[in-house]
RNA sequence: GCGCGGUUAGCUCAGUGGUAGAGCAUCACCUUGACACGGUGGAGGUCACUGGUUCAAAUCCAGUAUCGCGCACCA
């Protein structure tokens, strides 16, 4: 019998399954397998990503999905990869150059994209390993990186395709400008913030009425050298006689136009807007209307552009503001400031103030939207939970064409070259589409052009999430894709469901005609104990790796996933990692006892071999396990994770160990037939539930099958999971007896527990009981319940006659006494029962109530009345007994 | 402004019409031959509020309050 130390300790076991598994090929998905596929994608972390608790929860799910298909006789791919994070890499590696006091200009872009793939090689996908630490089952011969060759290619033809069908063009738009990252973002990677801004009331002379001011209310004054006009509301009567004058611009100085326009909100402010066509989107618009100059003062990484005020040239946008302020206050033109709060764009990456900027990029038309839209309205795309569905709905409604051009060297190149003799007007055109290239001025093709000389090729790359809508089936070659795809489920977080969800299903729609997958499940984001997002400035982002040095990988997948509510938000606290760290302590701890009372090997998950003469507890707790899996079934498929998790824990600790095992500790003393049948059970009971646990703690598991040889030789990972109940072929009068009677046991023991505790009798006191039986059967049963609740033994008698006094119990096994030598109280034992009786007088009150209304007896269901009768039975049984006893007294 | 979600024990959360639950924390007792990362027994809830439907409401409906999220947006 191999020893078991008395607590476990999971860092060694888990990191060494881990390799067992790798090296098994446990996790190699075979595309000429004959069994039902199952396939998952990774949401590909970022190459310069760390794992974070997000990262655990997301593919912890994923490897819950995973093993479980396994283990149901599915063929897995769980295909992982990364992604070449364009923004975070390219900063990563610039501030890396800039520590030797380089810029990415001073090496040219091909010796800076050498530097890049360096640092790949050396610092990138740490978080691979992290994910190999936690468990994760990825067929990690199949990983992907969003910069492979390959993958590069499909990204190339994607925008070619596109390209051609006219769904791609090029355009000057106002654009979410990152002046830290230098380059454009998409709506989607701007994030609003609530800002405590400063409202400056200021005057802007009219120029026909001198001495006459126009007082505007702003929160940008540095910006008030591009205003080209001032806009009032048509319907504003304050200002109706201003429309088609003019005001004077303080500096520099000019004068601009005041126009009427119906955006203008007549409530806020002053009801006067200066409009700054070239650093504002909707006074962009209103520039376009009234044919207003569009006057760019800023340069791109957010300094002031103004020449003509040198003040304020060159100054940050921030200093520069304090700087207008101070300008125009001397001279005289500023009335008041206002606190105000506004929301600001910020940078999803950089975390600054975007600026919205006139600039020339590329845009998508979304492809595939109708078709998109019908297969998640209809359900052949299932979201879970459901609600996210109409999020997905909205936005899908409400499409704006996607800016996928971004101005970095990181990334995947536009494949687009402008002829040498026309692209400086080619590179300013207005516009640029299809036309051009069918006109022969524009080469777009996977292949550069033959005469490359002749040719520039454009300077953008892509954004990468242009790349990652390609996921499902750009990291599969067709082979792969035959067997694997449509992916199953997918497994991501709700905040990238407008980034990454919704284009992958275009995307599918349009490249495969198929979609991309069958589920989505949106897991929770984690916050921390305050409801805060966790975030590295926070610092209330704990380390997961410290987390899984502390309380091993099983616990802290274990942890997460029973409190993770579907879908909301989740709070989280360290005690429910701890909480994971002990079950896995206790599993372990319950098969060393099992490996304490017999050899290994009696059961196993086969059950045919079962016994011919079952003990009640083992009919008992067979019967919960067989009802526990198929419950277990149903919650899978609804993705209740949480709810098998606390299933799994509640079968285990509450049933198995508490109950269980401490009713059959008296076993092995006995007969031969009797330890022979426990054990049986116990490994039936242990082979199952290890089973069950495996997808959500797989290496403590292993660890434990192989030490209960469960396994001859192969892995738990890869056995599949029994099928057919335990008790199958029992008679259910049989099961049903047995169950009752084991749970009339267990109740009269935390009864008489309770009268211990009440006497303050230490728990682990031997005391004499007498028991008065309430049915025959009970007399087999006496010796275990001296066992449980810890009794020198239990007589049964039919009249018992026990001094006046004597502390006394209703159970459901008979009257139970515990006859206590000098140590009676009559008035304890009085004040005991008529609290007990009181209790129960309430019951009774309220059961007699319903049970006297007509209309409960005709309206509710026969089964409730029923029920209710019964429940009134007892009550009154049980009163009378206890007003008997009392009476004794 | 539009939409979505939450409000149940001190804390984190289960609970979709029929006797209010779990874990943690707390109190008392217990190192009993699996486990103190443990055991036993307690204490602790007018299920946010108001009204409605129903024999019966934490659960269904309407409204209110409050917290949070998403989208749009205020210069």
């Amino acid at each position: 019998m191999a020893e078991l130390s008395t607590a476990y300790e999971p860092a060694e076991v888990e990191v060494s399954w881990y390799q067992r598994w790798v090296e098994g090929g446990c996790f190699h998905a075979d595309e000429s397998s004959d069994k039902e596929a199952f396939s998952i994608v990774i949401p590909p972390p970022n190459v310069t990503g760390i794992l974070h608790m997000g990262h655990v929860l997301n593919n912890t799910i994923q490897d819950v999905l995973c093993r479980r298909a396994r283990q149901e006789g599915k063929e897995v791919l769980w295909l992982p990869g990364m992604d070449h994070a364009g923004i975070a890499t390219q900063t990563r590696v610039e501030k890396m150059l800039r520590e030797d006091g380089q810029t990415k200009h001073d090496l040219g872009r091909e010796k800076f994209l050498e530097k890049v793939w360096e640092w790949k090689e050396k610092h990138g996908g740490i978080i691979i390993e992290q994910l190999k630490r936690l468990g994760c089952s990825c067929d990690w011969e199949r990983e992907r990186f969003t910069m492979d060759e390959e993958y590069s290619a499909e990204v190339t033809k994607t925008f070619v395709h596109f390209f051609e069908k006219g769904n791609i063009y090029r355009g000057k738009r106002m654009v979410n400008w990152c002046p830290v990252s230098l380059t454009a973002l998409s709506d989607e990677e701007v994030i609003m913030k609530p800002q405590n801004s400063k409202l400056f009331y200021m005057r802007y002379e009219l120029v026909e009425e001198p001495g006459k001011f126009l007082q505007i209310a702003t929160t940008r004054p540095e910006t008030l050298m591009g205003d080209s006009g001032v806009a009032v509301n048509p319907k504003d009567p304050r200002y109706a006689h201003l429309i088609g004058k003019h005001a004077k611009r303080p500096f520099p100085a000019a004068e601009i136009p005041i126009v009427a326009d119906e955006h203008i909100d007549i409530e806020f402010g002053t009801g006067v807007l200066k409009v700054t066509p070239a650093h504002d989107k909707a006074d962009f618009e209103i520039g376009v209307r009234h044919n207003l100059e569009i006057i760019d003062v800023l340069h791109p990484d957010g300094t002031i552009n103004c020449p003509e005020v040198p003040e304020l040239d060159g100054m940050d946008r921030f200093p520069a503001r304090r700087k207008a302020v101070e300008m125009l206050e001397e001279m005289g033109l500023l009335d008041k400031v206002e606190e105000h709060e506004n929301n600001v764009g910020y940078s999803e990456r950089a975390g600054v103030p975007i600026e919205p900027r006139l600039s020339m990029q590329w845009f998508l038309r979304y492809p595939q939207v109708e078709r998109a839209t019908e297969a998640v309205a209809n359900g052949e795309i299932e979201m879970r939970p459901a609600r996210w569905k109409k999020t997905y709905l909205h936005w899908m409604e409400n499409l704006q064409d996607w800016c996928i051009s971004r101005q970095l060297w990181w990334g995947h190149r536009i494949p687009v070259w402008y002829r040498k003799d026309k692209a400086a007007e080619l590179q300013g055109a207005e516009s640029l589409d299809r036309g051009n290239m069918e006109r022969g001025e524009i080469h777009v093709g996977s292949e550069p052009p033959s005469d490359p000389e002749n040719w520039v090729q454009e300077d953008d790359v892509m954004d990468t999430w242009f790349s990652s809508w390609l996921w499902p089936f750009a990291t599969m070659d067709d082979t792969a894709r035959a067997k694997f795809y449509p992916t199953s489920d997918l497994a991501t977080g709700p905040d990238i469901i407008f980034f990454w969800v919704a284009r992958m299903i275009m995307a599918g729609f349009e490249f495969t005609g198929e979609k991309p997958f069958g589920h989505v499940y949106f897991n929770s984001i984690i916050r921390d104990i305050k409801g805060r997002k966790m975030s590295k400035s926070l610092g209330n982002s704990p380390d997961p790796l410290d987390l899984m040095a502390k309380y091993g990988a099983d616990g802290l997948r274990f942890g997460l996933l029973r409190m993770a509510p579907t879908g909301l938000d989740l709070r989280f606290d360290e005690k429910q990692i701890e909480e994971g760290r002990n079950l896995a302590n206790k599993l372990w701890n319950a098969c060393r006892y099992r490996l304490m009372v017999g050899d290994a090997g009696v059961g196993g998950l086969d059950a045919a071999n079962r016994p011919e003469n079952l003990p009640i507890y083992a009919v008992d707790i067979l019967a919960k396990l067989d009802a526990l899996a198929g419950r277990l079934d149903g919650a899978y498929a609804d993705y209740k994770f949480n709810d098998i998790a606390a299933q799994l824990y509640e079968f285990f600790w509450s049933n198995f160990c508490d109950l269980y095992l401490e009713a059959i500790k008296d076993d092995f003393k006995g007969s031969e037939e009797r330890k022979h049948a426990t054990l049986w059970t116990m490994d039936v009971v242990l082979a199952r539930l290890l089973q069950l646990f495996h997808p959500f703690m797989p290496h403590v598991t292993e660890e434990l099958w192989t030490r209960l040889e469960f396994g001859t030789e192969e892995f738990l990972a890869t056995t599949p999971a029994v099928k057919g109940l335990v008790l199958e072929g029992l008679a259910a009068d049989g099961i049903a007896a047995a169950q009752g009677q084991t749970a009339a046991v267990f109740e009269t023991a935390s009864k008489t527990r309770n009268l211990k505790a009440e006497y303050n009798l230490a728990s682990n006191k031997n005391v004499r009981l007498v028991l008065k039986p309430a049915a025959e059967w009970v007399a087999a049963e006496a010796e275990t319940l001296a066992l449980l609740v810890g009794a020198e033994g239990v007589s049964i008698e039919a009249e018992p006659s026990m001094p006046k006094g004597t502390p006394a119990a209703v159970t459901p096994m008979g009257e139970i006494y515990m006859p206590l030598e000098g140590l009676i109280d009559v008035e304890a034992e009085k004040g005991r029962l008529d609290k007990e009786l009181e209790k129960t007088e309430k019951e009774l009150e309220k059961s007699t109530k319903k049970l006297g209304n007509d209309r409960f007896i005709e309206r509710a269901k026969p089964e409730v009345v029923e029920q209710e009768r019964t429940r009134l039975a007892e009550w009154e049984e049980k009163i009378a007994r206890l007003r008997e006893m009392r009476k004794s007294l």
